[in-house]
DNA sequence: TGTACATCAGTGAACGCGCGTTCACTGATGTAC
DNA sequence: TGTACATCAGTGAACGCGCGTTCACTGATGTAC
């Protein structure tokens, strides 16, 4: 069923799918702001309020652009975190967690715009109740977070007290120096400079897990 | 020759000072997409394009705009960082640099069209030259992290070898929690655990100087 | 002190732009009998 | 298998909107003599 859909060609058929592909590509070049109903729909080679049979408007499709630029985000996330070669369980444990946080800086670098789109919408993050989104839960970057976490607890690489919040200590991190790296005063920074100071901040965050 | 100028009333005189005003107001609502020429003159009662013996162009008026908002969040750490009475040597540096941090995830709290548009524009940090901007170097977020993490150093709360690349471990996490509160999954989480989740950073900046 | 003139700051009308959204429509697809 | 009909997906024209920017202008301010 969802197979065939896929395959079915543009002009007749899986139009949603076609729009947001070409939102993708809009929100790559242009961010968030970039991601039109009518720039999509000239994209797809569809009149501009065709749109109106997929999507309530267009705050509907962003949300669902910025979801695929989150599921982009995951990807590379979890073929960053596969490529580690570390043998002994906590140095392993460790570059797989560092892998994800490295992943997910290079993402907002080489990827400003997908990585702009993909938190411009970001649902809520709730505990309980049904998935407000149609993501793949395994590609979201929180739960690929806690799990690289729990794999660095178990192997016995921090200490117990210092697991709780865990999350949050490294997610800003993380968060906050790609913000910074694009935004911010570090915009203009030479790239030998920045490997240096992603290198401390990644350091910074397994230190403070008493790693 | 500056202070009789401001003081000298809107309707001829100080026009763009009043521009400028008006366009802190409108990005305090709605950040920085919300700094038009339009608005920002219509605010100030006056015709729409008055503002181009002021400014260039919209983008002109948005970096002066920005560079104001950024000033408020250089007052707001000063006013933080004066209130702390702690005693002892290290704990005092501790606490300033904690009152910093804490000022400015409140700002983007509170002020988060503030927040936004301060690091909308921001100019490329370059460490020679003149500066590019009139804003009180004094209030720069960056030179009060740097100072408050010499007087640290200075009180011997941190390794003579983590003092390098400390400004960007503790500006990546201050700033990274800030996002994630306001655009991030974490936008809706109850007052409560916010509380929590600001302590842990903060502490775990901390941790992570080896103080 | 008075006058001629340049300069400066603001006005009002107009331009073109691209957008989101709505409307009545058309043509293709699918379904009931 | 054929036919009538409902449903669905896309079209084309039009709406109103607010924007940035430019133009020729006007009236006030300041300055030289």
């Amino acid at each position: 069923m969802t197979s065939e859909e896929a395959q079915r060609g543009y002009h007749h058929g899986n139009l949603r799918t076609a729009l947001i592909a070409a939102g993708v590509e809009l929100a790559r070049t242009g961010g968030p702001s970039a991601v039109l109903l009518r720039a999509a729909s000239r994209e797809a080679g569809v009149s501009h309020n065709a749109a109106y049979r997929h999507f309530a408007n267009q705050e509907d499709l962003v949300a669902a652009v910025a979801e695929r630029c989150m599921e982009h985000l995951g990807r590379l996330m979890v073929a960053r975190m596969d490529e580690v070669t570390e043998r002994g369980p906590v140095p392993r444990a460790l570059a797989r967690l560092a892998a994800i946080g490295r992943a997910y800086i290079d993402f907002a670098r080489t990827e400003p715009g997908w990585f702009r789109t993909a938190f411009s919408s970001a649902r809520p993050h709730d505990d309980a109740g049904p998935p407000l989104s149609e993501m793949d839960e395994s590609l979201s970057p929180y739960a690929l977070l806690t799990a690289r976490l729990d794999e660095v607890a178990d192997v016995g690489a921090i200490a117990a007290d210092r697991r709780p919040g865990a999350e949050y200590v490294a997610w800003s991190a993380v968060h906050g120096i790609s913000s910074l790296l694009l935004d911010g005063p570090l915009r203009a920074l030479p790239g030998a400079e920045v490997e240096q100071v992603i290198e401390t901040v990644l350091a910074g965050v397994t230190r403070s897990l008493g790693a």
